[in-house]
DNA sequence: GCATTATGCCTACATGCGTAGGCATTGTCA
DNA sequence: TGACAATGCCTACGCATGTAGGCATAATGC
């Protein structure tokens, strides 16, 4: 099938004064998804279409990608699949700050807390609770 | 001549249930650029063949790399290039930091943290040091 | 019945990145 | 002086990801 037009033209100039902005797609649509419980792919293209244009294939492809590494799962209702999530969002977060204290603070926690404290003194309410987490995640682990 | 180790067996199959983990060779090789100031390809390449083995084109492509988007900034010495950093590391990880809050965990430091005790529970010692470090930022917040 | 709409699915392309081969040049040492 | 190491530089490959075009099909409205 003739599918594409074929203009073959590889590359090369093409204008580029495009920001990539990496606003990560992948987890924007997994926060929809954990918001929202069972979405299709078209409440979540209408969803972050009120925010700024995108095409319902990216939406669409993107969340296929995200099923096929495990992150999503759908079900056939009606004539549409309604996705879910299939890692917990407590998982994925979890996940993420290990990644970055592994990957930008060399496996430091306190490197990390460093660096938060810097970038965002906390509130005297904010330490208080804060400090009650780590008293009661230090009496838990031992 | 046979400088590069490289064993060209790069088929492999992992399907799709490894952990892509990320290890972020950019960022290992920041970590060393901003702990040692100034550097050249090979020392970075000695000091990251000692944790795992590595080619050393590898490391050259993504130092350019990173100079290229101005993380890295170098000057000639001799007949090398010694690279330093071009970027503070407080600032660019100050920026992850603040960037992961807001994505991740919608403005809530709280929440961060929560999700830091449950994946890496503190020892004793981290949780004492922490607890200083949020009094010290308290204290000076008043 | 036919146009419209919604949706699944296949295909494509550029960019970023990890990874690395290979060549040219220059300095060093026997 | 010639082998070799160190280094800069160009090129390439494969995968992940953002982005999107276009077709097939089923439901819906007229």
């Amino acid at each position: 099938m003739p599918v594409d037009v074929g203009t073959t033209s590889k590359g090369d100039d093409m204008a580029k004064e495009n920001r990539p902005a990496n606003s990560s797609l992948q987890w924007e649509i997994m926060q929809i998804v954990w918001d929202r419980g069972e979405v299709t792919v078209g409440e979540v293209l209408e969803l972050i279409s009120a925010k700024r244009s995108i095409a319902r294939n990216t939406v669409q492809t993107t969340m296929v990608r995200l099923e096929e590494k495990g992150w999503l799962k759908h079900r056939p209702v009606a004539n549409a699949f309604r996705y879910s999530a299939a890692i917990e969002r407590q998982a994925s977060l979890g996940g993420m700050v290990r990644e970055l204290i592994d990957n930008a603070f060399e496996g430091s926690v306190e490197g990390l807390v460093m660096t938060l404290l810097e970038e965002r003194p906390l509130s005297k309410v904010e330490a208080e609770r804060i400090r009650q987490l780590i008293d009661e995640s230090a009496k838990k682990k031992r």
